[in-house]
DNA sequence: TCTGGGGTCCTAGGACCC
DNA sequence: TCTGGGGTCCTAGGACCC
């Protein structure tokens, strides 16, 4: 234990005070906002799923309805059989009215017209506020909150989230990420937990391994495997064991389990990807239907990315046949571009592979992006005389020396744009075989 | 009954260059 | 013609998170 109060472990990094808010069963909590009734009852909020239907997976479960056995990520045929819809269950004497519940879609507009309220207090309470998700947050609030005031500010962040959003939050506090995001976790839901410094390993050392961050149920198995069930037994483990089975993510993951976690809270970046993905009710082999889909999903992730500013350099699709067999393929151009035309065509080139395959789901990505300003739209500046495409609104000849916007990097070390400097020659033969 | 939809990061192998 | 090594970029897949 002698190692235990150390800030000076192996990451000297000095203790901060972090809290992770988390809201309870957010989508559900938004329901229940603007449909009061469902105060109290067995709520399912179900993604991919349309009234009256039995597709789709459970994205939240109230507390309610958890205790019939619906859980997240369940599909919603199972969880209509632990816990049948209400008006059914009036209509159906075999059934129990008081043992059924309600069902509503996902509507993420909504839930985000919530969570920008929520958000809009916690960049009011601390200065370092990342994101993580529309229903989660971490705050750096060490320059505001000494660790003998930090359960009064936590305790005054939720009242105000409760009283001016309408939605309850659980907070942890603890000296690191990780360490924060457990505690939020342990008293949920309406939950405040306080770990100080001193206390995190002693904290953590009881959890099971899959509590923490980055132990997903194919870890946590192996782990067991080893004979390593809890946080604490990964804590004390032989670290060149834990190497040379999971690599430098098992180190990382060991750190987290003795309450030593590098990770500064920042504020999210831009992001790395787009995508848009969509299941078919039933797999299908209809090659109209495969190429319609990806036709949709190509123009949504198109539309996604001029909104955004985002210019993007590699085009992939996933592709998922039965049982849940997912595939995915990927093709990069010779230079980031703003062109739907080019997506779709690229994505449909594909999707070619898998023409006689049955197919469940689909999906459309653009990455290696770009959120170079310029308002270049695409490369058919630079494409010259090949595209004789006459929707070229946004494209005038002038775009053919904007070419060197395009390669100004943003601060990404790794983006090397000394090959996009080359005049257009290069980027115009390869770009020809795309056409 | 056939697990939704949006992401991130890591790893491994091949192509290619020096 | 063979051998050795380093580095980068690309694609594909997998684990994980919410």
């Amino acid at each position: 234990m002698s190692g235990d109060l150390g800030t000076l472990g192996t990451d000297a990094t000095p203790d901060r005070v972090v809290c992770h808010v988390d809201m309870d069963c957010f989508y559900a909590a938004c329901e229940r906002l603007r449909e009061p009734a469902l105060e109290g009852q067995p709520l399912v909020v179900g993604m991919g799923y349309e009234s009256a239907e039995t597709h789709g997976a459970v994205a939240t479960a109230s507390y309610e309805a958890r205790e019939f056995g619906v859980e997240s990520a369940m599909a919603i045929s199972e969880a209509l059989e632990r816990l049948p819809r209400k008006v059914e269950a009036a209509r159906d004497p075999d059934l129990d009215v008081e043992r059924a519940g309600f069902y509503r879609p996902v509507d993420l507009d909504y839930y985000g017209e919530v969570a920008a309220d929520v958000k809009a207090l916690l960049h009011d309470a601390a200065e370092v506020v990342r994101e993580v998700s529309i229903d989660e947050a971490y705050l750096d609030v060490t320059d505001r909150v000494d660790w003998d005031e930090v359960e009064r500010f936590a305790r005054d962040l939720k009242e105000r989230i409760e009283a001016e959003v309408g939605v309850v939050a659980s907070v942890g506090v603890a000296p690191t990420m990780s360490a924060a995001k457990i505690a939020s976790d342990y008293d949920k839901p309406d939950g405040l937990v306080v770990v100080e410094p001193g206390e995190v390993r002693e904290f953590l050392a009881p959890l099971d391994v899959a509590e923490i961050h980055n132990v997903g149920p194919v870890t946590a198995r192996q782990l067991r495997d080893m004979g390593i069930e809890t946080a604490g037994d990964l804590a004390a483990a032989d670290p060149e064991r834990v190497r040379e089975r999971f690599g430098e993510r098992g180190l990382a993951v060991r750190r987290y389990a003795r309450g030593e976690d590098p990770r500064e809270v920042t504020p999210v970046g831009e992001p790395k990807s787009l995508s848009r993905e969509s299941a078919f009710t039933q797999a299908t082999d209809d090659g109209e239907r495969k190429r319609e889909k990806v036709r949709a999903l190509a123009a949504d992730v198109a539309d996604r990315a001029q909104r955004e500013g985002a210019l993007y350099r590699t085009i992939g699709i996933k592709v998922v046949t039965p049982p849940y067999d997912v595939n995915t393929r990927a093709e990069s151009l010779p230079g980031p571009v703003d062109d739907p035309d080019l997506l779709e065509s690229t994505a449909l080139d594909l999707l070619e592979e898998f023409d006689d395959d049955r197919v469940r789901k689909l999906g459309v990505r653009v990455s290696k992006l770009d959120f170079a300003e310029s308002d270049q739209a695409s490369l058919a500046g630079f494409e010259g005389q090949s595209s004789g495409a006459a929707d070229g609104a946004t494209t005038d000849s002038a775009t053919a020396d904007g070419e060197s916007s395009v390669a100004s990097a943003d601060d990404d070390p790794d983006t090397d744009e000394r090959e996009r400097a080359d005049p257009a020659a290069e980027g115009q033969r390869s770009l020809r075989e795309y056409e």
